[in-house]
DNA sequence: TTGTAAGCGTTATCAG
DNA sequence: CTGATAACGCTTACAA
């Protein structure tokens, strides 16, 4: 590994000079000299050490991407297909800039602070459940930070935002026009100002809309695993008081569709489920699923984006993804 | 952030006490010095500098993870299933080490040798395609690495194996166990002394044991994202010349199915299927999948294992990982 | 346009 | 058992 200074005896000048070429300082320095100095660099296949950099100018070229979860659900983050579609629309816009990412599950709060201060590490996005205390600690270190999906309201915050009410709407007004009238919701438990709670109103505004009633035991709190969704089909296929599903994840329609119709029920024709995401994933069930469709890949990119050009001294504005109702073949006529 | 001097200030010694506190050489400090600094250390929330220590050490603490693709098939590798269940094993076992990950999809062997030296990565875990030249400009490189399910074959190397010719070999047994005589291989291109390869062995030897011919027109090439395989089934639905497919990858497989189903094919009555790997996404399918398991996540600790071993100057064993037969409801007998 | 020199936070060597 | 000092590779005032 040759180091900057070797360049410099190489090309005959200081390493400063050097510096300055790589660092595109070439107002400083005569264009031959550029040249040599570029020449010599690509032959000895120089390239800066990050972490003298680091050291030096205190920045690490590190975005950290962090999945919050709670020690229960563990089994870690990458299994879900959501955080994977945001880590492709993360690494995808990173590669584009010569900042790189390191990927991290995360349980406490100490942890996250830790590895912070470990890496300095200059910007972070965060995903999964954020409660307060948790943002609370996030707000006292320097790096900017972004919350995809997190369970915490703050206007003032980097976010990139979707429109949750409004696709809870769509899915529920979408089941009622069907014809149903009694829909579950199914999700991850919904804390105060989180996304989940969010499409909860936007589902029980359908409701009110239709002069429906909102009943308790139609709120079905799940993780949101795979093997988990399955078993909740399995067991709502005992159930006799609704018509049609809302799962707040294409993941857990998907898994609750399959216990479903592996306990004998027919989709659409005994029962309508809808999800949330159009992931690859809802492509995968027969018949294909219905599902709020965002474009999870891009929100990762305006992520990655909107970091960046905050690293760069910008101010930059929030942003708000659209979503939108694709109809598939898992929901259908409400059975009379 | 407090630095290794302030401690010391704050101690009352010197930056060297500091250091050999926090690198447990306590048999060089006196015990009630390395209370009083580890009281410190927790009392100001000290966390040393990474960038620091990696320039003075020339090391850094960062494992590579990194996923070799072909540019066409791009869209990132977090979409995979297989790798983001390897990349759990590997979290998980990492974050029981002084350990980091830096995950990176990566097209070229330019690219991955440029990230190697930018950040002297401490070691390397390769999965994807990882042709003979690639291979041999990763061993100029210094650093230990290890493949997992990679297409390039040398014992004396670090390996995570599995036994996937004898993968392919139950598949097919148990297809041909059913009375299908005509059977589909289907799977990415297999190249020489890969993983597939080896499958396809076993497909092959199981057809010879049984007498049956060995068809071209049988072995299939397809690419391994959910869309593509869906539509692989569709096409799948007009061929009439096999009543059993073996996929290399649930994923492979439970598209293929859906593809299949939502032309109007019955599975397992018209045709069955099974897959390889035992992932989630085998309990989403309806029927769900019969698959060759494997411990995918396993595999991941393992290799973290093995490449921890390695920085530590051991020589660690090679170590080849079980296959078996998960049977449900995507097989059954061959229609007459 | 180029060079000098200091320093980022740590560890390693050697001395006390 | 503890301390002084140098060095890792780079950037950045400031000087020439």
């Amino acid at each position: 590994m040759p180091t900057i200074s070797d360049i410099a005896r190489l090309a005959g000048v200081t390493a400063t000079t050097v510096s300055n070429v790589i660092n595109g300082n070439h107002k400083r320095v005569s264009p031959q000299t550029v040249a040599r100095i570029q020449a010599i660099i690509q032959r000895e296949g120089y390239v800066p050490s990050m972490a003298a950099r680091s050291l030096k100018t205190n920045a690490s070229k590190i975005i950290g991407v962090f999945n919050l979860i709670v020690p229960e659900e563990s089994g870690g983050s990458f299994q879900d297909p959501f955080h994977s579609a945001l880590l492709t629309g993360i690494e995808l816009e990173l590669r584009r800039s010569d900042y790189f990412m390191m990927v991290r599950t995360v349980y406490t709060a100490e942890e996250l602070l830790e590895f912070l201060s470990n890496w300095n590490i200059d910007a972070l996005i965060l995903t999964g459940i954020l409660n307060q205390g948790f943002y609370e600690q996030l707000k006292t270190q320097p790096a900017p930070f972004l919350l995809v999906d997190s369970e915490v309201h703050d206007e003032s915050r980097m976010q990139v935002h979707l429109k949750d009410r409004e696709g809870g709407l769509m899915a529920t007004r979408h089941l009622i026009s069907l014809g149903h009238e009694r829909i579950l919701f199914c999700g991850p438990a919904p804390m105060e100002e989180g996304v989940i709670k969010e499409r909860l109103m936007g589902y029980r505004q359908a409701l009110q809309e239709a002069g429906l009633p909102f009943v308790q035991e139609r709120l079905l709190l799940s993780p949101m695993g795979i093997r988990e969704a399955a078993d909740l089909g399995r067991a709502l296929a005992l159930r006799d008081d609704f018509t049609a599903i809302f799962a707040t994840a294409d993941v857990l329609a998907a898994g609750i569709m399959a216990g479903l119709q592996n306990a004998g029920r027919r989709i659409p024709e005994d029962i309508s489920v809808i999800g949330f995401d159009d992931l690859p994933v809802a492509q995968l069930t027969v018949p294909q699923l219905t599902t709020i469709r965002q474009d999870v890949v891009q929100r990762g990119r305006a992520a990655v984006r909107m970091l960046l050009s905050s690293l760069a001294g910008k101010k930059p504005d929030n942003i708000t993804f659209p979503v939108e109702l694709v109809q598939r073949g898992s929901t259908g006529p409400a059975r009379r």
